[in-house]
DNA sequence: GATGAATGAGGTTTCATTCAT
DNA sequence: TATGAATGAAACCTCATTCAT
């Protein structure tokens, strides 16, 4: 037995249910595989948990906070330069670097990503909540930069709402398709970020077709 | 109760089953509630599929066969024209037509973009391979028709593969949007298709970006 | 593993679950002790009864219906001969044969009257309620037989309803006296009966007292 | 938290539990419950009680000492009239003024009562044990006035033991009842007191049958 | 072929009690 | 002395699956 703050422990034991859950997915994990995780009896978790859903919850609530934090942190930054001085290659480096600090929070570790990507979905009500906040937010995020570049003539006129959508699921699938290969932890995020971006910048089109319509 | 011939019993099994692992999600569905539904005691199941887990895979399997199919039916739609003579909005057009037999697969039924999207999702080892070929056969979809068009000289250079990816994760996004707003049978697929299409093809940026990069 | 009719199967745990509530009370019972007297699994008690408690409530409500039962026997049964004719002997004994007949109801089985009187006190409203209206409808039945007696001018003026239930608590804890004492084997029930029904019937006082008041 | 003399720390615990353990019943009240109620640590309930148990068994043994204590006060209060002297409704009245100092016992309150009736049966055999006490007491105080009353000439030849017992049980069970039926605060003692004792006395026959048997 | 009675592993959760602080 | 964090046994209940009929 050993004693821990109450914060602090809540902390552990939601560290460790993280590694758990992404491990063995959230039907296949225990609460006993949790507990033996954290080091603590299976009582013990209920003290700060009602539930095993709860500590799901808690885990992608953490997440949420994280995503909330960045469109804070993101707040001000909009670009007021005239768009005929700026090169198409500097817009989607700007726009790659907000990307890319995205990125930074959503595949903090790797385990989150595989909960929120995998073991999360379609689970229950409550948490299916929480994952269509986290997405609302995401979205958000994406949605307001684009409007912004749009109120600066950096994007053309289009759906926003529509094209953040697929921004976001664009890369939620390619770190789907990295997660089924197993390769996440050797995946360039600047890669990533950088290719994602471009596509969605300028397109799939070769500049060969006359661009007149 | 009644008899039926083998395989028509087995087909109306997966109808039914297919609505309430929609319903309810794959954990939350009985073995019961799909054999309530089918009208047929909980034995009989037993001797048309072996387990829970296979009338979900057998579903899965349904659906890849109708994407396979979808593939075979584009495979020889190569268009050989100059890309000097065609413009944007034909390409446009054209490849946003393909797209569109994509979704009509897709959101055929509102039940198996819900298995596929939500309840199916990080169950099993077995269900997920199925998931992945699935996923995979899409993708492999839309990369062909993007490799013959930069073989034509319509795209640019980029890597297809992920092109594709981000393509397929983006219509899968603006369908489980969709989805969550509880829309999916107003959504006009005609207009998604073109959306999605246009924005993955010219991008987002504003023409009045400086081009040379 | 033994096949039997649903409804046989039903009595039979009832029976087994009886003995061992009887003998180990209610909270000390595990499911487990009585599908082991059953000589069933534990999930097939759950086939036919939604919960520990509702085996309980079950048998309690077996004791209701015999208890009923009783009442619509004795329906009829109202002595009209001129009190005058009759002499107190006559209708104690007239009396206790009816109590008799109450107390074979009861008493039928040792273990259903240590669950009326021991185990099933104080479990839970529902039970509760149960317990409750074994009580009211015992008591019914001694005061509209108290009650035909008055009309008849065999039993004096006095509060019935309060003189039933001072019966039915009196005798009741003759009872539990005797499960206390281990003998309720060897209670004399007509022994009983006569007894108590003397003691209500006539009192305690002796008639060396001035009866004028 | 608050220091307070092991005594009177003890005694605030009783108290509490007692409330708990009236309203909740036995099992359904926790040690939380109680201690939350009494304003201390769960832990701190160890140092004054070694049990859950044990804690309810207190409470029983102090109405246990209440009883004893009636008992005692009543001990010398034998009437030494000769019977001719005394009408029936004079000794009633002196017998129902003693059922009315027991009734206060028990009656005192409410929560008390409960326990006894309710709470406390069927729960384990250390328990079952001072019950069964507290019930010896009481209808040893009414045996005892019985026999008393025998020896003076005012009671006639019975069985004074299964007398007493049921009056102690016809009593129970009118307050029984009365907690059914929610209204002891607004039960009249002195009636009640009174009715059972006459009821007791002269029993519910006419006079009007013909006395000799 | 169809049925549904039987099964029992397995998981969550509660809570009295201990004990380090 | 007081606390409340830690514990883990213990119990209920579900449900996929088997198999006698």
């Amino acid at each position: 037995m050993s004693y821990m703050r109450s914060e602090a422990r809540a902390r552990q034991i939601l560290a460790c249910a993280k590694q758990v859950f992404a491990e063995r997915g959230f039907h296949a994990a225990n609460i006993s595989h949790i507990c033996e995780a954290a080091g603590i009896g299976r009582g013990t978790l209920y003290q700060y948990f009602t539930n095993k859903r709860s500590v799901l919850t808690a885990i992608l609530r953490e997440t949420l906070q994280r995503v909330k934090a960045l469109m804070e942190r993101q707040e001000a930054d909009v670009v007021y330069a005239p768009p005929e001085k700026v090169t198409r290659a500097q817009a989607i480096a700007y726009s790659a670097a907000q990307l890319r600090e995205l990125l930074a929070v959503v595949f903090e570790d790797e385990e989150t990503m595989r909960i929120l990507l995998r073991e999360a979905v379609g689970l229950d009500v409550d948490i299916e909540k929480v994952l269509g906040e986290i997405d609302e937010m995401l979205i958000a995020i994406v949605e307001r930069s684009l409007r912004a570049a749009h109120r600066a003539g950096f994007v053309r006129d289009l759906d926003v709402r529509a094209a953040a959508t697929m921004v976001v699921g664009g890369v939620e699938k390619l770190a789907l398709a990295a997660l089924r290969e197993g390769v996440t932890s050797t995946v360039d995020l600047d890669q990533l970020a950088y290719e994602a971006t471009k596509l969605h910048a300028i397109g799939t089109l070769s500049d060969r077709l006359k661009p007149e319509d």
